[in-house]
DNA sequence: ATGGTCGTCTCACGA
């Protein structure tokens, strides 16, 4: 069961890449983050096409995820419980037995704007919903643009970040807050090195010198935490011309034969 | 120190 994250940073700009990007790696499940458009316009047929199911949560001009699964997605769920929030940021579905979680978590401008504020209540939020949803589903994935590098192995340069949106010690209690709800970064399951990124500024050529953060994450449960089998950021599509400016994260957990969920037709 | 580059009902703002 492979499943992926991506930013794309446009949907209606990226399509071309996230069908090239599937039709090279066909994940399970492929989760969207920024899709930046309204449902009405969400590309259903040209996904079902190459054998992806999808549902979303849109809205014009900023936001916007989405789920794509090559098997049937159940007890679809949007936004945060008791949360009057316009932003889209949260989608949430069952699919082959694993509750999975696609949050595009507010980036947060600077740690002196009201953004900021934003952000961490955002945070607190997804806490105590993740909290309440680990007492259900007890084999749980979440993942999306978290916009928190967990620590100084995720900054290029962790001396020029210190303090900056990203990288501050709040987001980071915050992640932690999460992470201890009994959830583990399934790319740290499978390595420490430090120098792998999943974002990259536009400006500066910030890719080209590999100027970047891991910022992008999947997180699983105890439940799964045995069965991750890899965790790999794809920097193939951040290369490509007019690209997103983050690159997917793809984890694989492997399934016992009565698991594993069979293809749509 | 600033700005650099993208995407968006585009000359402003969010990232």
């Amino acid at each position: 069961m492979r499943i992926a994250t991506w930013n794309v940073n446009s949907l209606r700009v990226r399509l071309p890449h996230v069908i090239d990007w599937l039709q090279e790696n066909p994940v399970d499940v492929l989760a969207l983050q920024e899709i930046k458009q309204q449902d009405p316009d969400f590309p259903h047929q040209a996904l079902q096409a190459i054998g992806y199911h999808a549902v979303c949560s849109g809205q014009k001009t900023y936001n916007g995820v989405a789920l794509l699964s090559r098997h049937a997605i159940n007890d679809v769920e949007t936004g945060l419980p008791e949360h009057d929030d316009p932003q889209r940021r949260l989608i949430a579905a069952t699919i082959a037995g694993i509750r999975i979680v696609n949050v595009y978590i507010p980036n947060g401008e600077k740690p002196e704007s009201d953004k900021f504020h934003y952000k961490l209540d955002w945070l607190e939020r997804l806490r105590n919903y993740l909290q309440a949803a680990l007492q259900v589903y007890s084999r749980l994935v979440i993942v999306g643009d978290f916009n928190i590098a967990p620590d100084s192995r995720d900054i290029h340069d962790p001396e020029a970040w210190t303090n900056k949106i990203l990288c501050t010690v709040q987001e980071r209690e915050a992640l932690t807050a999460i992470t201890d709800c009994g959830l583990s970064d399934s790319f740290r399951l499978c390595t420490q090195e430090a120098g792998f990124y999943s974002w990259w500024d536009y400006r500066a050529a910030a890719f080209r010198r590999d100027r970047g953060l891991r910022i992008d994450l999947i997180l699983c449960s105890s439940a799964l935490k045995a069965s991750c089998q890899s965790c790999i950021i794809d920097k193939t599509p951040r290369g490509w011309e007019r690209p997103s400016d983050h690159a997917p994260v793809i984890a694989d957990f492997s399934l016992t034969n009565n698991e594993t969920p069979h293809e749509i037709s």
